[in-house]
DNA sequence: CATGCCATGTAAGGCGTTACATGATTTC
DNA sequence: GAAATCATGTAACGCCTTACATGGCATG
């Protein structure tokens, strides 16, 4: 049992859904974006239904492929809980190859280094817009609750304000490198 | 040749190192930790070598194994100026498990949530001091130019800078939560 | 007396990506 | 007529982690 198993349960607990939903919005999403491939998916399903952490429903259709509905049973939803609440939270890891390809351009021109940072800024301001739209779509947005509602609403600022910050620091480093000598 | 390949160029172009030596510099770094281990190290210094990117040079030592001096050669200086210069930036990626975890808790008693975050909160403010505590000790801090000083300066300021947004993230969170109904 | 460091390597396995297969339906 | 969507799955591969093997020396 692990992160993705319990994605799945979150997902399930939220409304029944097929692995293609799930992947769907695994892959659209900034949070769950890692796991989001028919690989993982499929493979944890036939798990957690051996497990007897969910069932499916076959529905048969015929303008579109057969589907299996998953939905979450009750050890399943006890599962869920008790790994929510008793699994210590991680600390964030941030993966940022870009700081590898800057740290080695210290000794280049002044202007080589500050186009590197132009084009990263480039970028972080393009996934900026991004997620703002996402937030915006509220594509996925589970909302039973005000207080769901809330904690959906950090949860996309979470990643903006990440980006966000990420812009700060290659504003102010391409300032004091303007400044330096 | 992937970034493994120029992590290793790029320490090399610094100094000659050990196969060990880069272990030790990667898996303390906070920018290239991933690829950190030995698996990767030595099969990517086999190629390098092949492709007469890098040189070793064999040290006997008595009191300890003998080691491997490996250098860089102007071939391999050149294939990592062109990629600093000619690869498109990446933008940064955030791997944030917690998200997943507290993101199906807004159902919760707010006491629960609040408690999450608690948590969360504390392993954030631990790695910030475990950041700050790296860029202070300045243990691989390349320092050949006024400048390379500010570029590693403002590396080691990222990470600081990412947690610490992070760390604001959760108090708002927490002070909004704290508001709700 | 056990643990940890130096130093090079190998082995096993999980996580994750990309691509492929199938086949009807909808959209451009 | 080509491409995308729905839907379930499989296959191949690379990245990355963890652990193991060796063996002398230093530290607690």
């Amino acid at each position: 049992m692990v992160t993705i198993d319990f994605t799945i349960l979150g997902m399930l607990n939220w409304k029944p859904m097929t692995g293609y939903d799930m992947k769907r919005m695994m892959q659209d999403s900034p949070v769950m974006y890692w796991s989001g491939n028919n690989n993982q998916i499929y493979k944890a399903l036939v798990q957690l239904l051996d497990m007897g952490y969910v069932t499916n429903e076959l529905q048969y259709q015929e303008s579109a492929p057969n589907k299996k509905v998953y939905s979450i049973t009750d050890s399943g939803r006890a599962a869920l809980e008790a790994w929510i609440l008793e699994t210590e939270p991680e600390s964030p890891e941030f993966k940022k190859a870009f700081l590898i390809q800057i740290s080695w351009a210290g000794l280049m021109e002044k202007e080589k280094i500050d186009q590197l940072l132009a084009r990263y800024e480039e970028q972080v301001r393009e996934q900026i817009a991004m997620r703002q739209e996402e937030k915006r779509r509220q594509k996925y947005f589970p909302n039973r609750s005000e207080q769901e509602h809330y904690v959906w609403d950090q949860i996309y600022d979470n990643l903006c304000q990440s980006y966000e910050a990420e812009l700060q620091w290659t504003v102010r480093f391409r300032e004091g490198l303007k400044a330096l000598k």
